[in-house]
DNA sequence: GCAATACGCAACCATTGAGTTGCATTTCTC
DNA sequence: GAGAAATGCAACTCAATGGTTGCGTATTGC
């Protein structure tokens, strides 16, 4: 891949890698996510136990999360229940390692630089 | 490990992945970082060259990545430089990872599950 | 059928965040 | 040494965010 179009992969998801980040850059959030993570789907009510938090701040937060696609609700009853989507992360952990490994490899062209 | 202590491994550092999370949940910076990941340390003016956006306005967002470690600045002379660290990003990749490896487990245990 | 549970919707408030403008300061450069 | 370049600092605006409360509706269980 030339300079140039490796560049471009980096900046071109620029917008949709933002959201997902922002959606992780809240405690509270993260905390969801660790919760939804061990696979069993939650509803509402028992995301909200434990949290000191209103159910509506977590209702709120939820829809941050869904709103990345990172978790989907599914009505049930009367309650709402709602399940971790990893793929999302899986986005943002390639768009860290393209940024990983362009830094590794501008280290690599200083380091053969210096020696010559 | 245990369930338990895998799992307070997940929460534990959630206050400061979050604010990485965060830093990085921003379109403006998140091109930075881009910029950044080129190896090559950037004056202010240089980042703000092509940003249609005030010399202010990127030198908030230089701080607000400064502020979780993710660039450092140096002085020199008239200017002020600033480098990436890749560091805090190699902490998100860990914590990504936990998120999904925890998914992934939980799956097959629902696999196994049906299976039997 | 009725009380309790689980939610959705809307209004509201306080705080943060992104961005700007204006002005002062330091450092080059000629 | 004077003007230009690069930055720092502060005040300000405006919108987004995190959180609450209140109320209405659907579902459950006895």
């Amino acid at each position: 891949m030339s300079p140039k179009s490796r560049s471009s992969t980096i900046t071109a998801k620029l917008q949709s890698h933002a959201s997902v980040f922002a959606a992780l850059g809240d405690q509270t959030r993260l905390a969801l996510v660790a919760k939804l993570a061990a696979g069993q789907p939650h509803s509402i009510s028992e995301l909200t136990k434990r949290s000191n938090l209103s159910r509506q701040a977590i209702t709120k937060h939820l829809r941050v999360l869904e709103s990345v696609g990172m978790v989907h609700s599914a009505h049930k009853g009367r309650e709402s229940l709602f399940e971790l989507d990893p793929r999302p992360i899986a986005g943002l952990k390639e768009y860290l390692d393209l940024v990983a490994a362009h830094w590794d490899q501008a280290l690599s062209r200083l380091k053969s630089f210096v020696e010559t």
